[in-house]
RNA sequence: GGACGCAUAGCUCAGUUGGUUAGAGCGUUCGGUUCACAUCCGAAAGGUCCCAGGUUCGAAUCCUGGUGCGUCCACCA
């Protein structure tokens, strides 16, 4: 074996992660069905899957996918080293709407007027479509650049053929079980990107408005208020709540008012969703242009009438004269002017009012009644195939059973847990999901006519047959992502994917819960009667240092691929999983990933020193732990084996954060910190350097896959680690090996913060005391180094003129050679003996007290006593010392 | 209007079923040319755990109420 051990001083991320990514990904690492060519463990083993939630080909990848892809490439990592054949399915999504309008509007740019009228559905369509592939390479090679170790050889799009017929498929199958209907329904229309958009495609924007009271005309008995004068020549009733003594005379009664000039009938109906205390406590229903009017109109059978058309001006024939192509506004401004004229307008005010806007283009969202495709989530059917352990085949659903039911059962987890809430409300609220867009980029509806439209086919069309016109919304293609992604409906290619289904877990932004996650429940269960996923993990935005949002015109955001550049991508990923809690907003600055990358040089250096302890010859490679030989070496082993045991329990139950932290500590704060330090003074350790270090590597290796697979490769050790087996958690019970060390921690620091007080040089070396400490004693030359003292001795006192300090249960001095401030000594032991005594007395209440004796566990009041009898022996060596120095 | 989250050191955050004297990183101060690392080492200072009650032998942790900030959903015409 030749080996290259003498690790230049720094990492060079930079230098190495390229050429460290291409020998994964050829290696066949990445790919489920090469593993057990790699290591034959892999040949029967469990299956592990995630597919990655595919970034839009609008652009480039932000920091929330980097958190997406460092989350879970560490879950595919760490299950892969744990033995299992791990499938993580690459792909991009289309993104409809926000693919087209980014391109429509960079042709605008580039100086179009009218880019889709210009160029007609497929030269448009081509720019788009070079576009999103222009987009796909970005993002491949940025999800490379993080790590991410997915088998791009079987990269999957949401509007590729497969997927395309996967569509095709469940459209067909809701259509037959009737929970795909065309229906003529008041939806949301976006006026200027000219297409419906679903309830969740729209944002409420906080404006205020003029709150107009008036009545339709001078006869007419019941003011009403409006903020959209110009919606009311659609108003078909006027509803008050049933209980409404004010308006009770009314209910029933039909006027016909004639209102700027157009004549309406108006019945007077009684509804629950009025309320009495708002404005004038009745309300103009407007079925049209209003979801809940259109609601209130079914309810009691009210006739529509449109008024605003899809250019968001009146239609001429629906309205009075005069109003006919004019824009709403101007429409508003103008009946205002009249009603004010004609002295029926009761009162003008302010209010706040949430205005709807389309969430792509911002444009201003009217509810139009339109005949529109839609998803019935609660209509029953009859299941397809058993579902969810709880349906028969045959038995009787709706769509939003299915969903409620998968997670209210615990099919699904979700982490954390309070999502579960966000999630019941979203469904049990959810209305039909109108699915027909007006756009081009994207599915086509797979539906074809013939004649009047009177013929309607969802399979095979023949001549004479056109196709909708319109597209699926891009959530209904994202649905089916988990199943589409593994063959779903080609039968054979299904089957031999079949046990990656339910995928292991789906990890992504808790914004996305309604969009996506709900949307994939529904598929899933619908199509093959079992969930998508076990697991869902939701991770939180991320914002700038401050807490705001990432956005370009705050220009505050930050690019992965730069911090990558100066940083290298382990620390980008470190700082993007430690410190930070499921599903919470985190807040990231470029500090925090300065101090990551700190964190991959000190691995590197202690790595570097491990190595060069070794030597080039040196350093068994078996994987049994070796024998321990001091205290030092017995306590490093112990702690590894707790930190293993505890960070891969952590990592199981998606504590990474946690488990990162722990292991980070040990790392620093034990292993260089401590075992190093003492492995200089205690030679021979080439054995245990070796297993440490091959341990810490293969533990790191999920958070920071880069500078560990270098560093195995450099330090000559079997294989790649990528496919390294997960280090053992042997148990190693070592309780009190681990407590003495902690003995020597305490007395070390303490005769540090000695010398550090009393300003004696680094250099110096020192006669150093040590009381009460006796399990120490074989110790003393370890000690002497790290203290830089010359003498160590185990004594009873400390001796007069020497300074001292206390220690946990004892004392350590050094020598001042009477240069000893006898009056500071005093005080300074005296304060120390006062806290000292105050916490003895604190034990000796509660242990005194038998009602906490009798009812807190034994575990607590024994570590008491423990702390009780160190205290009282730190107190009595403080007092003799006191003693001595009177 | 409804739901949820957060509030702990100057800053960013841990604190896992309630249990010793509440922790880490960064920052600050002091000291360092120790042959792995100055992207480092040693040491220190720094806390009314938002407020008020309650439960308990015991509360940062559980309950009630309040305050401040944030997010999501709904939406009154």
């Amino acid at each position: 074996m030749t080996t290259n051990r003498d690790l230049p001083k720094a990492y060079d991320a930079a230098s190495v992660e390229a050429d460290i990514f291409q020998g994964w990904e050829s290696s066949g690492a990445f790919d489920p069905d090469r593993l057990a060519a790699l290591d034959a463990r892999f040949a029967d083993a469990e299956p592990y899957c995630i597919v990655l939630p595919p970034p839009n080909r609008t652009g480039t990848l932000h920091l929330g996918h980097a958190v997406m892809l460092a989350i879970e490439d560490l879950l595919i990592r760490f299950h892969r080293m744990s033995g299992k054949k791990t499938y993580w399915v690459p792909g991009t999504d289309h993104a409809a709407i926000s693919t087209q309008v980014k391109v429509e509007q960079m042709l605008i740019e580039q100086g179009m007027k009218d880019p889709r009228r210009e160029l007609g559905r497929e030269a448009f369509l081509e720019k788009v479509r070079t576009f999103a592939q222009s987009s796909r390479d970005t993002i491949v090679s940025q999800c490379k650049a993080m790590g991410a170790s997915m088998d791009w050889s079987r990269e999957k799009y949401t509007l590729d053929e497969e997927r395309n017929a996967a569509v095709n498929e469940v459209f067909r199958m809701m259509h037959e079980d009737g929970l795909i209907e065309r229906g003529f329904r008041v939806v949301n229309w976006d006026p200027v990107f000219k297409t419906t958009l679903s309830d969740d495609e729209v944002d409420m924007k906080e404006t205020t408005a003029r709150l107009v009271t008036f009545t339709y005309d001078k006869e007419f008995p019941i003011p009403v208020a409006t903020t959209r004068p110009e919606t009311k020549f659609g108003d078909t009733a006027v509803a008050v709540h049933p209980d409404d003594e004010r308006y009770k005379a009314f209910v029933g009664m039909t006027f016909t008012p004639t209102f700027c000039g157009k004549k309406l009938s108006i019945t007077v109906v009684a509804d629950e969703a009025v309320d009495p205390e708002f404005g004038t406590g009745a309300v103009g229903v407007t079925p049209a242009h209003s979801m809940t009017d259109a609601d209130i109109a079914e309810r009691h059978g009210l006739p529509t009438v449109q008024v605003i058309d899809q250019d968001a001006c009146m239609i001429v024939d629906a309205v009075g004269e005069g109003f006919g192509g004019l824009t709403t506004v101007e429409a508003r401004a103008k009946i205002e002017e009249m009603l004010s004229a004609a002295g029926l307008v009761r009162s003008v005010e302010e209010v706040p009012q949430s205005l709807p806007i389309g969430q792509r283009g911002g444009a201003v969202v009217e509810q139009l009644p339109m005949k529109q495709w839609f998803v019935r989530v609660n209509k029953p059917f009859a299941v397809r195939q058993d579902t969810l352990g709880t349906w028969k085949k045959g038995d009787t659903a709706t769509l939003k059973e299915l969903m409620r039911h998968a997670v209210a059962s615990k099919l699904i987890t979700v982490v954390p847990e309070r999502f579960d809430k966000t999630y019941f409300h979203w469904v049990d609220n959810l209305r039909d999901w109108c699915i027909s867009r007006q756009i081009w980029f994207g599915h086509r509806i797979p539906v074809w006519y013939k004649g009047d439209e009177t013929a309607v086919s969802t399979t095979s069309p023949g001549k004479g047959w056109e196709q909708d016109l319109d597209t699926l919304d891009t959530w209904f293609s994202s649905g089916l992502w988990t199943f589409s992604t593994l063959g779903w409906p080609d039968e054979k290619e299904f089957a031999k994917n079949r046990a990656y289904h339910p995928t292991s877990v789906l990890e992504t932004g808790h914004d996305i819960l309604f969009f996506w996650i709900a949307r994939m429940v529904l598929m899933s269960t619908y199509a093959l009667g079992e969930v998508p996923f076990k697991d869902v993990y939701l991770h939180g935005l991320v914002c700038d240092e401050k807490g705001r949002k990432m956005s370009k015109s705050l220009g505050n955001v930050i690019d992965p691929l730069d911090m990558i550049k100066k940083y290298g991508t382990d620390a980008v990923r470190l700082s993007l999983v430690l410190g930070t809690t499921p599903g919470q907003d985190q807040k990231l600055s470029e500090e925090k990933i300065e101090g990551f990358r700190n964190f991959t040089n000190k691995l590197w250096n202690i790595s570097r020193f491990i190595l060069m302890q070794i030597g080039d010859e040196g350093g068994a490679t078996s994987d049994t732990p070796p024998k321990p030989v001091t205290l030092a070496d017995r306590w490093i082993l112990a702690r590894l084996g707790e930190v293993t045991a505890s960070i891969t329990k952590k990592i199981a139950a998606y504590e990474l954060s946690s488990a990162g932290e722990e292991l980070r500590d040990f790392t620093w704060g034990d292993l260089a910190d401590w075992y190093l330090e003492i492995a200089k003074v205690e030679q021979g350790k080439e054995a245990i350097l070796t297993h440490v270090l091959k341990t810490v590597l293969a533990l790191w290796h999920p958070y920071m896959p880069f500078v560990t697979e270098d560093i195995w490769k450099k330090a000559g050790f079997e294989g790649s680690l990528i496919v390294a087996s997960w280090p053992s958690q042997e148990a190693r019970s070592k309780k009190q090996e681990v407590g003495t060390f902690e003995v020597l921690r305490d007395v070390v620091t303490t005769a540090r913060r000695l010398r550090a007080e009393n300003s004696i040089e680094p250099q110096k070396e020192i006669n150093l005391a040590i009381h009460g400490a006796s399990e120490l004693k074989d110790q003393a030359q370890n000690i002497a180094a790290l203290c830089r003292a010359s003498t160590v001795t185990f004594a009873d006192a400390i001796p007069e003129g020497w300074g001292s300090l206390s220690t946990q249960k004892g004392m350590v001095g050094i020598d001042l050679a009477d240069a000893i401030d006898v009056e500071k000594e005093m005080a300074k032991l005296s304060k120390e003996m006062e806290e000292a005594e105050a916490y003895v007395a604190s034990l000796e209440t509660k242990l005194g007290n038998a009602e906490f004796t009798s009812k807190a566990p034994v575990k607590v009041v024994e570590t008491m006593k423990t702390n009780k009898s160190e205290a009282e022996a730190k107190v009595a060596a403080l007092k003799e010392r006191i003693g001595k120095l009177e």
